[in-house]
DNA sequence: CTGAAAGCGCTTACAG
DNA sequence: CTGAAAGCGCTTACAG
């Protein structure tokens, strides 16, 4: 590989020079300049960017840890997380903790000794005392989707409360009374919330929300099945299954076809983040769409502001309900969004 | 941060035991040993991957740069690849190039920047004429999924021939002869031929595929739309369209469904790749299945191999058709895959 | 405006 | 078995 003393060679000049060009440091001669402009571009050199690193003690990297990239809504958190990061001057190194906790740590691990500048992370499911050694050691953290109690730093969600409690009013506009949920792990905050949400918004109509209504999923298709197939054995099954992520919604489904039986004459089923295929699926389902692309960019913005020194904001946004056909058909006051 | 300079004070002992102790070196004395790891355990060091990057000359990192990761085939291919690639001891960084060449080449160029010891590409469309310097500049590189005619690389990718000749079989048994495929970008290997596989399982039967059949699309859902609508639009309709892969599928399935028509009564449908909720949609997807797992291992061990010296292995798997309902009902004789 | 020199945190021949 | 020293490729005070 050609290093800058190759380039300062071939300009005539000292690699301090050919350095202050490269970082368009001012006092540098136009002639000096032309000449090691030229070097760089003869010589196709680019800077080592791990040298750069070692001596400015920045590496212009932020790494992302999410539970899962197979899971839409994260590759998509992702991919926006990315794009603004770019937007602003960095590269972003995913880890894909796939919901476990160790795999997490990992990667958390990897990246610090990769020495990202910030850590953008959405946690898993399990306590990691990692995540508050990280953050007290100064590395600058900001949660984004999920985030963990006792951890002092800036949170970027959405709030799906207000969206859930449309959708209640759907479910109970339709007539449904025995509603139940897939609950996300309980250690996630959105694992609670979403639970804690449905219950309150139920509670709103003198309705109850029994254990037996409660089945304990782990945001993955797996867990969907199983707690739809126990809820179809019951002597009273739900009316309505309500996901607390796409992919419990597609295990949910899964369920509900290998029983024989049909949405949602048989069953409702509504699910929490709405996905493309959402639209095409037998039949269309309804669900709550998060504002995705913000989260990112705000999550994002957020975490530079604390790399870069200024001081990082907090951000929640709020869902919204996305009404199709996967819980009856919706009554006519309400706009539907096939 | 604790460098191996504090390590090396706490422990009474030089920062070569330190590092010899860290790298396993067989030389050190067993009190030497115990000596640094309590140091390194009391005071939680870390080596700095940068300074130790810099000093060997390798990153234990891959790079991973495919055409979309909103496309769930690349996301699960990127998932396989870190899984093998960690367990083998790499790190890998993704670079999204959203099928756009340049934004391709920015991050071929950063990771080379930050020094990956291999690069595993699926080349967007439209040529590169940096993947050739790249790859004659002696840096290991691998295509996977698709390639670049002229460059002289492993290609780890599916042949999806035999497959397209079953989905062809298939739509021909169920009576179907006016057979359309949206076809990937001209400049994409898959994107070539899988249309010309396509026209020579046509052949075999008689067949013609005449060029207002074939759409222009680029591997995205919107693209699927267009051509889709222009298809429809035909005084002579297809009876089935083939889309070459999944997004453009839900492309075409927003247009027919746009239209106020049905799959597969008005018009049939099978994709290029198969996802999980082709089983759910409505009607459920006939679609050609790649073998991911197998093809995210497979050029992960013929990056590794590069990089590590050994000599690498060109991998070509068989995708497999999985018939479901989308081109009309199967006969009796063919294994269903709902 | 310019260059010589120090130093970022490691690893590794070299000498003992 | 151990340590002093060189050096990886940069950046940046410092002196001129």
């Amino acid at each position: 590989m050609t290093s800058i003393k190759d380039v300062a060679a071939q300009a005539g000049v000292s690699v301090a020079t050919v350095s202050r060009v490269l970082n368009s440091h001012p006092s540098v001669s136009p002639d000096a300049r032309t000449r090691v402009l030229a070097a760089v571009d003869a010589l196709g050199y680019r800077p080592n960017a791990v040298a750069r690193s070692l001596r400015t003690d920045q590496t212009r990297t932020l790494g992302l840890v999410i539970s899962d990239v197979l899971n839409p809504y994260f590759t998509e958190l992702a991919r926006f997380v990315e794009e603004e990061a770019r937007a602003l001057g960095y590269s972003v190194i995913i880890g894909n903790a796939d919901e476990r906790p160790e795999l997490q740590d990992h990667h958390v691990r990897t990246l610090l000794d990769r020495r990202i500048d910030g850590l953008l992370v959405s946690p898993a499911d399990g306590d990691s005392p990692l995540m508050a050694e990280v953050s007290r050691g100064g590395t600058p953290m900001v949660f984004v989707d999920r985030w963990m109690p006792g951890v002092d730093v800036p949170v970027v969600r959405a709030d799906g409360r207000h969206a859930i409690r449309d959708l209640v009013a759907h479910l109970h506009a339709l007539g449904h009374r025995r509603l139940a949920i897939i609950a996300g792990p309980a250690a996630t905050t959105t694992g609670n919330e979403r639970v804690e949400a449905f219950r309150e918004a139920l509670r709103a109509y003198e309705l109850d929300l029994p254990e037996v209504y409660i089945g304990q999923g782990d945001f993955q298709a797996d867990s969907g099945r199983r707690v739809t197939e126990r809820f179809l054995a019951l002597p009273e099954p739900p009316e309505v299954v309500f996901a607390a992520d796409n992919l419990m919604a597609l295990g949910a489904l899964d369920a509900i076809r290998a029983a024989g039986l049909r949405v949602p004459r048989d069953m409702g089923l509504a699910a929490f983040d709405d996905i493309p295929w959402f639209v095409h699926t037998d039949p269309p389902i309804t669900a709550i769409a998060q504002p995705t692309g913000e989260l990112g960019r705000a999550a994002v913005r957020a975490l530079v502001d604390m790399v870069e020194g200024r001081s990082p904001q907090s951000v929640t946004l709020p869902a919204r309900l996305v009404v199709r056909r996967s819980c009856g058909e919706p009554a006519s006051d309400q706009r539907s969004n096939l």
